[in-house]
DNA sequence: TAAAATAGCTAATATAATTAGCATAAATTA
DNA sequence: TAATTTATGCTAATTATATTAGCTATTTTA
């Protein structure tokens, strides 16, 4: 009898093992013990060992996150797609504390791979900011705005870094009205 | 003759370490190499061994930010006060690409340390707020806001996150203008 | 069904962290 | 200042994990 293991599989199960049990965890050998062979075996599939696994995890999560924004953008626009797309980000975030750190661990290795998989999140924003009349270096900063704030106030969100007891509900929707109304000022006052 | 060590040299050497070298040196092999040591010397300053070495890592380096911090908001007021603010702590992460990641990283054990020793920068924060007619709730909301962009966006700026050719500076900028304006409206226009 | 490729295993090796116990320098105190 | 204590370093041994090498059985394919 085989275990049946192909990349994907691993993957899922070193997601698995960082949500559950922490990215302490994702290690060969507890990957190993979880998915039923011996530590060794995994080389057959990830021929980098750990390094090549952590990289592929990251991909995987930040391919994950794009669909998951990708799906909440469909059948919305303006200030509703925004809003829709930030607040599935913050959720993935919270629902994946260890995948979402593993997705920015491992950018440490800044790479062009890093660069394409962060891309499909950029693209849809984009296309999202279309709707509004907006000049294309508008956008570029719009874009960099939101992704600056959701990635550290999912984070620090995550880790329990906000100590106050104010409601961080109030504060994450604050801070999106905050940037919105930047964009309706860049257009004169035009539609939400 | 004896190295001479303390945790404080110690500890100014992992950062050096991390910041030269990446944080993936900044090992007890390394480290001890580096002070001229061997490294089981190393636990006669910390107990806890490397998991210890990382805490104190993350706390001093904060420590250091709040200090950076305080200086450049000293003499200034409102929206100079702010930008000065999130200028030193942008600089700060490109100037200390492997502690700022230290920062975050060992923020995994959210600890009451942790909270703490960021304390001390939301303080500055609060103080230069103070400035501006806002209630206690409308300030929590923008210094979580502006702790979430910088984190965020001083992190990805400094792993070469943002692929798109166009000016972080005025990105940064515009974010900072963008969250500013926020704070003019809810005093109803008033002063800067 | 024979050959080739794949996916698992065990055994061995490498590296880093850690622990135990010793020795001596430095500091303290009688 | 001598005696004592304590602190800081060392070496040797242990543990933990990653990794490599080489073997075997299963699966796939010609």
């Amino acid at each position: 009898m085989r275990a049946g293991l192909n990349r994907t599989t691993i993957i899922e199960m070193a997601a698995d093992i960082a949500d559950e049990r922490g990215i302490a965890n994702v290690t060969l050998k507890v990957l190993a013990a979880e998915l039923g062979v011996k530590s060794p075996s995994l080389y057959k599939h990830f021929n980098g060992g750990l390094d090549e696994l952590n990289k592929e995890l990251m991909l995987y999560g930040w391919h994950s996150l794009e669909s998951k924004i990708t799906k909440v953008a469909i059948g919305r626009a303006k200030d509703d797609a925004v809003m829709a797309i930030c607040y599935a980000y913050r959720n993935f975030a919270a629902e994946h504390k260890g995948l979402f750190e593993a997705m920015q661990w491992y950018n440490m290795y800044q790479s062009e791979e890093h660069l394409q998989a962060t891309q499909g999140m950029v693209s849809v924003f984009f296309q999202v900011l279309d709707s509004y009349e907006l000049n294309e270096e508008q956008k570029v900063h719009i874009v960099r705005m939101f992704r600056g704030f959701l990635q550290g106030f999912s984070s620090i969100e995550s880790h329990g870094g906000y100590g106050n007891p104010l409601s961080l509900n109030d504060s994450f929707d604050f801070a999106l009205k905050t940037i919105l109304n930047g964009i309706h000022d860049l257009q004169g006052g035009k539609g939400k």
